[in-house]
Parts: C-alpha cells; sequence; structure tokens
DNA sequence: GCATGTGAATAGATTCACAGCG
DNA sequence: CGCTGTGAATCTATTCACATGC
C-alpha cells in the first residue's frame, strides 16, 4: 500500500477483477479462509491459469501450496477496483431504464451512491424516483460539483446522448457509462463504456443462426 | 448466398457487426448511395482498417476507388446476424430491469419481439406489462414450444438465475442473455452473454481512481 | 507435496502498408 | 487515381508447463 510500483494491468484482467471480487465476497460470507486459484476460477467462471496470471499482476499476495488469503485478496482487489472509496453517480434520463436503474439495489452495495436523477424533459422533472426527486438536466453542473460526482449514467433515447455526454464533460465528469444505442465520442482523459442490449441480442442471434456456439464472452474495455 | 464457403468470422467482428449495421441504417435513411470504410469507422467509432477487414470476412463487398454500397452492405450484414428473420425472446423475472426490457423499444425495431413475460412470484402473474400479461414462470416450456422462442433474457435477482438458466436450457432455448450478477452455466451448444451494470461500473472506478483513461471497450465473447 | 507465480509458447486481434482493381 | 482487400508485422491475451518456495 505504500512502496508498491504502479503495475500496468492489462485491460482484460481489469475487466475480470470485478468478477473474482463478487466470487470471493460470497465465499467471505460462508467463512472460508482460503481459496486456491482453481476454486477461484471455478466461481468466477474462468480457468486457473488466468487467475494466477491476473493475481500476479496485482502481486503477490498467494501462498504457495495453500492459496489465497480470502478477506486480504477480497481488500487488495477492492483497493485497486477503487471500491475502498464511495462513488456519487448521477444518472440522466428517468425512462424506463432510468427508473430501473435508479432502484437497482447492489448498486448502494459495491460503494456506488446515487446523487441525483436528472431529465430534460419538464414533465418528468420533480417527480419522486427511488426516494429522490427527479431535477432538471439544466442543474448537472451545480449537481456535479455538489457532489463530487465522478460518473454519469446516460439512460437517455439515443439522438439526445452526444449532447448529454458532453454536458458530462463539461462539468467534469470523468467517467460515463452508456446505456443509449449510440456511438458517442469524448475527450481524451475521459472513459467512456457502453451497454447496448440490442447488440448483445444481435450478437447471440449471429451464433443461433450458425447452430454455433458463441465464445465465452470477454468483456472488456 | 448460395455457394459460398462458411467463413470463420473473429468473434471480435462479429461484435462490431451491430455497430456497422447501426451505422448503416442511420445513412440509408439519408439516402446515403455509397460510404467508404473511413466514414463507416467514423460512424461506428473505429477505425479504418478494422472496418475493411471485418467486411473483407463477409466477402469483397466494396468497390475500389469507391466504396460500399449502402443498402447492399446493410442486407449482407443483416443477414449474416441472422436479421432477416423474426426472433421471438421471452423475459424472464418482471422486476424493474424486466419492466425496462419489456418496454424498450428498438427491441421491436430491430426484429426482436417479445413473446412472453414470466416471473415465478405468483403476485406478479397476470400483471399487465407493456401490453402482455405476466405469466408463471411454469409455463416456460409451453410458451418456448408454442412461439418458437430462441432467445431467453433473464432479469431476476442473481440468486434465482442459474435455475432459471437450467430451465431455459431444459426447454430447449440456445441462446441467452444474463442481466442477473452471476457467473451461470450452461451446457455446450448453448449461448451465453451478459449484461452487468455493476462490473462496468467497477471498470470504470479502477480507471478513474488511476487517472487514467479506459481503453477502448471491446465487447466481445 | 502442493499450489502459486511466471517465463515461454501459442493464439487472437489490431494495425500497417501497399498491391490490386475498378 | 482512390479506396478496397489483404499479407505481414505488431501488439495483446491466453494457455502451457514447470521452477519456486511455503
Amino acid at each position: 500500500m505504500r512502496d508498491e510500483i504502479r503495475r500496468r494491468i492489462p485491460e482484460a484482467t481489469v475487466a475480470r477483477l470485478p468478477l473474482y471480487l463478487r466470487s470471493l465476497i460470497e465465499v467471505a460470507e460462508a467463512k472460508v479462509p482460503t481459496i486456491s486459484s482453481e476454486r477461484l476460477a471455478e466461481l468466477a467462471g474462468v480457468n486457473a491459469a488466468k487467475v494466477r496470471k491476473d493475481l500476479s499482476y496485482l502481486g503477490s499476495y498467494g501462498t504457495r501450496g495453500v492459496g489465497y488469503e480470502v478477506e486480504y485478496l477480497l481488500y487488495e482487489i477492492s483497493r485497486e477496483l477503487g471500491l475502498t472509496q464511495d462513488w456519487p453517480v448521477v444518472i440522466i434520463g428517468i425512462g424506463n431504464l432510468g427508473h430501473a436503474l435508479a432502484n437497482y439495489r447492489g448498486f448502494t452495495a459495491r460503494g456506488f451512491r446515487v446523487a441525483a436523477l436528472l431529465d430534460a424533459d419538464p414533465s418528468k422533472v420533480g417527480e419522486p424516483v427511488a426516494g429522490l426527486a427527479v431535477r432538471p438536466l439544466d442543474e448537472l453542473p451545480e449537481v456535479v460539483a455538489e457532489h463530487q460526482v465522478a460518473i454519469g449514467i446516460i439512460a437517455t433515447p439515443a439522438p439526445a446522448a452526444q449532447e448529454v455526454a458532453d454536458r458530462l464533460v463539461a462539468a467534469g465528469v470523468k467517467s460515463i457509462l452508456n446505456f443509449a444505442p449510440a456511438v458517442l465520442s469524448v475527450p481524451d482523459g475521459v472513459s467512456l463504456r457502453k451497454v447496448d442490449l440490442s447488440i448483445e441480442l444481435q450478437i447471440l442471434t449471429f451464433y443461433q443462426q450458425r447452430g454455433d456456439e458463441a465464445p465465452e464472452p470477454a468483456p472488456v474495455g
């Protein structure tokens, strides 16, 4: 935690750390003290060599002949992912999806806190959703400053998404998760990830039509 | 369309085809007759070399010195993705997310049709959602057979997800999209993809904490 | 003895750069 | 002449296999 070198962690590994974390939380609840790469691999749905290689990028946290100490590894991965602190998020676009996201438990579960819900539609403003009143999109800068918002979630229709992204960036938000089916562009230094339902379905139909099996998803970014 | 060899298309390419498709639909609406790899790349948010390489796996559909014929390419990609036919889907778990998914327009937009909504909770059964009455999970086999359902969408809480997946498989569903935050296992021959909100957020916090920028998402699988 | 940690080998994806062709 | 199509080069990720050290 103090004098460690800043290792470059492959993005494929970063994308799997949350999986390991979730698995470790489960076994920690069962009071299991240590876990082998083999068992962790099973829980996370990957193979053991990958687990060991991934964890080796974080440091040598295992014990040969024994395995990994669950609580310790749990903490180290949490820290690596930045989950030892709280992350205020804003959700923009309070339609069906925005509603669902606002009510999503397990949001709060893992250190994320919905600081505000915003919508450009005046008829939605003031509506209580998940215990918060929807605020006008124009208040974004104040909301971001006030709550130190670092992450913006876009749940608007596609045509509005780029403008919302621009406003988030202008307000100083450095991480954006986009649910709108649109390709967005953001300046350097801003991270952008997307979740797109219809793309996922289309990938499935590709393989279904082929009578093939879709390869193991490699969710990376 | 008749005597073509079955080219093996890299999974990374398959994951990008839906992006090209969406971009092509946009330009087709604007009545643009042809498009260069450069322009398509810009719309899809990738680079031109990738576009050309990806499209070359489908066949030589471009014209040197000119570009690609929009309508033709649109059709070929649709066909490759299996979108020239309709795909009945079932959504299981009609909580917040299930509701949002059931109401998602652009679902129907691209050849997907919600055949039924199911939930294991008797108190939800019968409730009208998005013009359909929620049906009991036990009716899954009939629903699948009746509507020729090929795709199942899991929107249940995590603890229920594996059982639902097992039931989908038992009913003959060969493609599953999982929104529950759980690792599922399915037999060979069944395709499984996942969408996980909290994993995406955790990847963002990793890079945010580093003061780094998240790499370009490579949504594959 | 046993499971980690890691170089080396392999596989897969991206990018380069240019030949090929309309 | 311009843009596609594609081998070759590069980069990234996965897997192997075994030396290492508790």
